[in-house]
DNA sequence: AGCTAAACGAGACGGTACGTCATGTCTTCTC
DNA sequence: GAGAAGACATGACGTACCGTCTCGTTTAGCT
């Protein structure tokens, strides 16, 4: 038995339209200085019909993250069979993405929105986009015997998620290598006893 | 506030009632409901007197953080001479007082305040009293011989940090065994050749 | 020629219903906190049922008015054969209705109503149902000799009302007794030139 | 012990602005238009400078109608020592002025405004500019033996002002003669003991 | 009896204004 | 001359209604 209701429907080019002028107004200007008005003002649709169907400027957030329109490329990580240099292929086009102009703010602002609001958390680490592919990858090696059966993909990915975020909390303007030395310990555990991580 | 002065200098009293506000506020409320106003009200301040003495809201907190107003504890970590039973033991205190009352909430305001403002940033890792500890212990762990010589020590507490800011981000209850296989993973690099982290 | 059109004709119930609920919000909060939707919500009607039929607030009220649901009771003005006290013992009833609860904020409400709508206005004076009475009774006046001929009846009706208006926008809540010394002055002329209008 | 207190002091331009800007906004829009924010923006001030001074819009009005701002003219009543035809005169005067542009919709704004807040409501009449002069003529009247002693002349004053209150309430366009009539009547009272009140 | 078009309830929509709160600057008075 | 108190212009907050506009449902009168 269908529930069946009255009146209008949910306008989808409202939605669009808010999601579309939130994603240009979060690139431009970053988090804090999103607000609910100036969404409506870009999206050319009142205030009300954002509060109608989202709670709070960091579920509007959340949705385009869940979309995908918070991220210009996807970060694939390429699978040569090699593990290392296939994790450090992926770490420079993440990093030059980073490094581009308004990469660090992007990060910053995700992060703020996280930590704001609930939904923008939950949803942060699966749809950025970059743990899922890694995860597979990871997975892959895991097969192939390059990873311990059991080692704690998730947590790996998050480890090194989580040093590229504080790297953009801290506005360093290093050449990402000390996160190459992360990513080379963390794959290199044979060199790592020999000690010759590096020549 | 203060008692009778003669010469125009800064008032030792209302920095300390500013900063003494701030902490207070901060804990109870978290970072997006601390403003200007509130602490000058709370630390029975002009608003004028925290505008001539901090540039903003997050300068307040960074001198907060720098004086260690806004952890509770210090994170030591012990040095038993074993490595990793030492990390999960400093690991498990650490985790205790996330999962306290407002524990994750206090990293996210943290995560926020740095997000915001470059001066929090620049002094949240160091600050945060974890990594130095860390970075300490793993040295000595280097000169053991426990890690290889030139283990990219900061990266890896920058690491650990980075996934227990993303667990608190992601607002995750989990009982803290995912980073403990991190950890074990990160520090028993013999046992994932072997392939038996896990018995 | 009948110009002949389908469909269902004008519900008297939601007609019924939108004038009810408006005569009861109206007594209950007054005019200014009348909206058109808490008469659609009170009536569960639709907002455009309301709309389709009446051109606005105002016109809403308009409507009550002329099926004089807006006032509890007729003021008839009884007739002894005596003026002047035929008037005073229909002041007296006016000024109870006036005082108790809620009296005043009626009359407000009505003018505030007149002074926005035209339609309002236009039937204001008639529909109040006081002057009606009254004329009806100064024309007995006229014709039993107690006032001449061609004696501005219906003015010195508005007179009246309008001191009453007057007194209600004041708030004043003096006993009465200055609009009673008014219509003795209307009344008495006699009296008025022996200067004895009081004893 | 005076109780003294810190800080600025209420800004006389702000204050003048606002009140300038409501007169203009008042005359050109009416009062139904009238709002807090419009005014605002007329006056190029702050919200909140008008919250923290005035309770609300109608008070902002009371004060206009307290320093004479909402009227162009003062209506003086003449004294040529004949009672009748010095009404006569200003009651032409005051329905010239109604009768011009906006001149009703001036009234009715204004009983709206009364009607709405009481502090409007209390200084109507008084500050009307209406009564203050016609009672000071009506007072001279009863010196000179043309009223008798104690002719209520606030309630005569209200009466008339009430009948051209109800007159611009009904938007009625007549010549004024009704009006005419009444103070006639009122004025002339041996006239209508003879019932030759018109020729 | 079926068809059809209007009226209905519901309510989404782009707006305007509300009254409150915080911003960062400025002014006044006290110590 | 630093500091408290707080007024100021600005602008966002979240709410309430405006008047218009769909939606599906219901119902009256014509075929």
């Amino acid at each position: 038995m269908n529930q069946h209701r009255n009146g209008p429907v949910r306008s989808a080019a409202a939605r669009e339209a808010v999601l579309a002028a939130t994603t240009r107004l979060f690139h431009e200007q970053g988090y804090d200085k999103l607000t609910i008005e100036g969404i409506a003002r870009e999206a050319g649709v009142g205030k009300q019909t954002i509060y109608r169907w989202w709670s709070s400027r960091g579920a509007v957030i959340a949705d385009c993250l869940a979309e995908g329109r918070l991220f210009p490329v996807e970060f694939e990580v390429p699978d040569s069979g090699q593990l290392l240099p296939d994790i450090e292929h992926w770490l420079s086009t993440v990093l030059a993405v980073l490094d581009a102009r308004n990469g660090g703010e992007l990060v910053r602002s995700l992060v703020a929105a996280a930590a704001e609001d609930p939904a923008v958390g939950a949803s942060l680490s699966e749809r950025l986009g970059v743990e899922r592919s890694l995860a597979a990858r990871l997975e892959r090696a895991v097969r192939d015997g390059q990873l311990p059966a059991n080692a704690p993909i998730d947590q790996i990915g998050e480890s090194i998620l989580g040093a590229v975020i504080l790297r953009a909390l801290g506005r360093q303007n290093d050449s990402g290598e000390p996160l190459r030395r992360l990513v080379r310990f963390l794959f290199a555990p044979s060199a790592r006893l020999r000690g010759d991580l590096e020549e």
